[in-house]
DNA sequence: AAGCCGTGGAA
DNA sequence: TTTCCAAGGCT
């Protein structure tokens, strides 16, 4: 099936996927930044630990956060034994911090599935707490070299504008993007790899959400967003995060404080990260429901134990 | 399937 | 100062 891209006039040219393939594995190859988790010593574990940190956490933030993990807990069975709270408290302040609980109970589901290896299997990937499309197909691409559609939202930009004329891909992944990235996907499992870690590296440093440096991108003359003049995104409003006075504020404060002691943690203390009682009342409920807070005898909690 | 789940740097 | 947004997943 042939990829199309709708340019100026609103008919399709279509676009050869060995053309933009070249173009964009050779930019890879001069530009591709040297990050930890690329290494070869990185390995299957290493790897899968980035992605957790990546998911929505940029890589500048996540890089000492990474280090420090893969010194401590060099491999699944090294986590997998320690309490999830130390996850927890290791995590630091990268965010969203239901990821490391998920990337603890994931270590432990790998020692208890898969005898301590990270799955090679896509669909025992899947399988994994904290393991969605996007991560199963980059751990099985980057770490072992499969050919994989990787649609992350560097890749689906990507792949909005040099193919759809999109400024923006939409809100969730559809089925049109799936087909479109399984169409650009090259034939060897090597090449496959190879592509999907460089249209994300494009998305990453040049085609970026904001200001896009279509001057130093090696697809731009192909771009069918740039042959159509750049127009302004016109679809739905995309979701804007409010965090000032939301519970997800709440909870970061508590979990901070739970964070910096080694000890349980008074309910006076806790109550001292926010005024209003009721909003303060409920974050703590729900981390506790989450499994980020272990509440003990006499009003203390603590990050959760083993 | 729309909303929830943290955090901080840059524009 | 406010807004945007960063390699998503889960319910």
């Amino acid at each position: 099936m042939t990829v199309t891209a709708t340019n100026t006039s609103g008919s399709t040219a279509p676009l050869d996927p060995a053309v933009l393939h070249e173009a964009v594995v050779d930019w890879f190859g001069e530009h591709a930044r040297d990050l930890p988790w690329r290494r070869p010593e990185a390995g299957a574990w290493g790897v899968m630990v980035s992605e957790f940190m990546l998911q929505q956490t940029p890589v500048a933030r996540v890089l000492p956060v990474y280090e420090q993990w893969l010194k401590r807990w060099p491999s699944p069975a090294a986590l997998a034994v320690d309490a999830p709270g130390e996850a927890v408290r290791a995590w630091g302040r990268l965010g969203y911090p239901r990821r490391a609980l998920r990337l603890h109970a994931a270590a432990v589901a790998i020692q208890e599935r898969h005898a301590g290896v990270v799955p090679r299997r896509h669909e025992h990937l899947l399988a994994l707490p904290g393991i969605g499309e996007y991560t199963a197909a980059a751990v099985a691409s980057f770490a072992y070299g499969q050919r994989h559609a990787v649609l992350d939202t560097n890749v689906r930009r990507v792949f909005a504008r040099a193919v759809s004329g999109t400024e923006f891909p939409p809100g969730a992944t559809t089925a049109a993007e799936r087909r479109i990235a399984r169409q650009l996907l090259p034939e060897g499992d090597a090449a496959a790899a190879r592509w999907a870690a460089a249209t994300m590296e494009l998305g990453a440093l040049v085609c970026k959400a904001s200001a896009p440096v279509c001057v130093g991108c090696p697809i731009a003359a192909a771009c069918a967003w740039r042959l159509a003049g750049s127009p302004a995104y016109d679809g739905p409003p995309r979701r804007g995060q409010t965090y000032a006075g939301t519970d997800r504020q709440v909870r970061g404060r508590l979990l901070a404080v739970l964070r910096a002691s080694a000890e349980p943690v008074a309910q006076a203390v806790l109550d001292g990260a926010w005024q209003e009682p009721v909003q303060r009342a409920r974050a703590l409920d729900g981390l506790v429901a989450d499994g980020l807070v272990e509440p003990l005898e006499g009003g203390l909690y603590r990050l959760p134990g083993a």
